[in-house]
RNA sequence: GCGGGUGUAGCUCAAUGGUUAGAGCACCAGCCUUCCAAGCUGGCUAUGGGGGUUCGAUUCCCCUCACCCGCUCCA
């Protein structure tokens, strides 16, 4: 039931992305690229405000948590320090009777596990899947980071990656910012930016992909308290997806089992976002970790530099913990437009009711504030019009749009989650004031032309 | 990467081993004192890419690319 019109909800989501240009695939006139897309006039505003909301919320609003932007491309050494480089690179073999991959490694250890020994090889351990011996194909490295060459000349000295997760950059800058920034423990380093994987299965629209976008928060706290921040922090991060209007219903919590978390984890929650995918519905918006004192350690031995912090009051020192909540940028934003998609009924023209296509989404995450719409293309309306948009567009993203029938064109716009339409029509020419049109009641108001701007103020973030 | 499926205008669908591959919607231009999509006129746009078989391929074959579903990657 609710499962069938979610995920039609969500194939309507990827057809109106593309139609009216919040989503593009990556390079689509040759062909694709199978692992990004991009993001078009309307897809940059909503991901950027969702940014903006993210930061607000993250930083501006707090005293204890200050932003960063650090580099994709870092040294090499921070990949071996983090463990990426470790448990990015799989060894993965298939058997060739029943199609199934495994890691090699995992296999030679369950092996190991049952007969007390090491296999001879990989030939002598059984498919578990369909039970045949000996029909693996070689294992091969199976890198999770994408590589990249720095220099003019193509060897391996030159070899660098680029980030899996924005994170690292924060732990690597942890003393320069809490000395310039002059925080101590509790406090937080905030960044929004392009994260790499080599996923194997990139898929389900911009849900998984190689190259995404992550808003990472690395809060260091003090032995002990790591537990109570966790946990705190999990209940901020759901909120803020409630205040930004998703449904608390398609929101749910998982806790990682501990053989399944992250290398660097003691605990990980993460909130689920019900996407209505066909094979499982519900998928990950959001990891919240607690790193324990993996990261600062580790940097601490490979680097040589001292990450710990000393502790004034206590006269000890001690390395922060990390709680940190690291979120998909992307997969927010697919997430918000799911939980906005509407469909309702609007009177027509004739007296009867249509369908119409609304997206409910927050005002302060719309792409198009306010639509500026003049009744007909004349001498007397157009230029009041154009007047009127481009005064509202010092502090707002206005659209102006004069082609077509008046209905239609509210329509396009409750399309893209436009929260207020102004018409001027031909009344205005008498009374200078103009029908400012609401997104979800389509409700009208006449206001005073010199009025609309305090008027919209009212009811509208900036921006 | 492996197995299965799909690929025709922006979208939804049609047709065919053989003249100019059709339609609806959308879009664009013009007309119309148009307040909740479908009024009039006109217009743009397609067989994913490459190769082969053939007198002739969108149709048959091969390769490739992309997408969807399944193998576990996790923001």
């Amino acid at each position: 039931m609710a499962e069938a019109a979610r995920s039609t909800a969500l194939d309507q989501v990827v057809s109106l992305c593309k139609r009216r240009g919040f989503v593009f695939p990556s390079g689509e006139i040759y062909g694709g690229t199978r692992s990004a897309w991009d993001y078009g006039p309307l897809g940059v505003e909503l991901k950027d405000n969702i940014k903006r909301q993210w930061w607000r919320a993250m930083v501006t609003s707090r005293d204890d948590i200050v932003g960063l932007d650090s580099s994709v491309i870092l040294p090499t050494r921070t990949w071996e320090a983090s463990g990426h480089l470790d448990t990015f690179t799989d060894p993965l073999t298939e058997c060739q009777s029943c199609h199934k991959r495994f890691r090699a490694d995992h296999l030679e250890e369950e092996f190991e596990e049952r007969k007390g020994r090491k296999p001879e090889s990989l030939a002598e351990i059984p498919c578990p899947n369909c039970g045949t011996r000996g029909a693996w194909t070689d294992p091969r490295p199976f890198n999770g980071m994408l590589k990249t060459s720095l220099g003019v000349i193509e060897d391996d000295s030159g070899l660098h990656y680029l980030r899996p997760e924005t994170a690292q950059g924060i732990f690597l800058n942890f003393l320069n910012v809490m000395n310039s920034a002059r925080k101590k423990p509790p406090f937080g380093v905030a960044q929004v930016g392009k994260a790499f994987r080599n996923e194997i299965t990139p898929g389900n629209f911009i849900f998984r992909t190689r190259e995404f976008e992550q808003m990472e928060m690395e809060y260091f706290v003090e032995p002990g308290t790591d537990e109570e921040w966790h946990q705190q922090w999990i209940d901020t991060r759901t909120d803020w997806y409630v205040d930004l209007g998703i449904d608390r219903d398609n929101l749910r919590l998982y806790e990682h089992p501990a053989e399944k978390r992250s290398h660097y984890s003691k605990r990980t929650v993460d909130i689920e976002y019900r996407f209505g995918f066909a094979g499982s519905e519900w998928g990950e918006l959001e990891g919240i970790a607690n790193r324990g004192d993996f990261d600062l350690t580790q940097h601490s031995k490979f680097s040589g530099v001292d990450l710990s912090y000393f502790d004034q009051a206590k006269e000890e020192r001690w390395t922060p913990y990390v709680i940190e909540p690291a979120a998909g940028l992307t997969r927010s934003l697919m997430a918000f437009l799911i939980d906005a998609y509407a469909e309702d009924e609007a009177p027509n023209a004739k007296g009867g009711v249509d369908k119409r296509i609304v997206l409910r989404l927050d005002a302060r995450l719309a792409p198009v504030k306010v639509a500026v719409l003049p009744l007909s293309r004349n001498a007397d309306l157009t230029p009041r019009a154009k007047r009127l948009a481009s005064e509202l567009r010092n502090i707002w993203y206005v659209e102006f749009d004069d082609a077509g029938a008046i209905g239609r064109r509210y329509r396009r716009q409750d399309e893209i989650g436009t929260p207020y339409c102004i018409t001027v029509d031909f009344d205005s020419v008498d009374d200078d004031a103009v029908t400012i049109r609401e997104r979800d009641t389509m409700k009208q108001e006449r206001i005073a032309i010199g009025s609309v701007r305090s008027y919209l103020a009212e009811c509208l973030p900036g921006g």
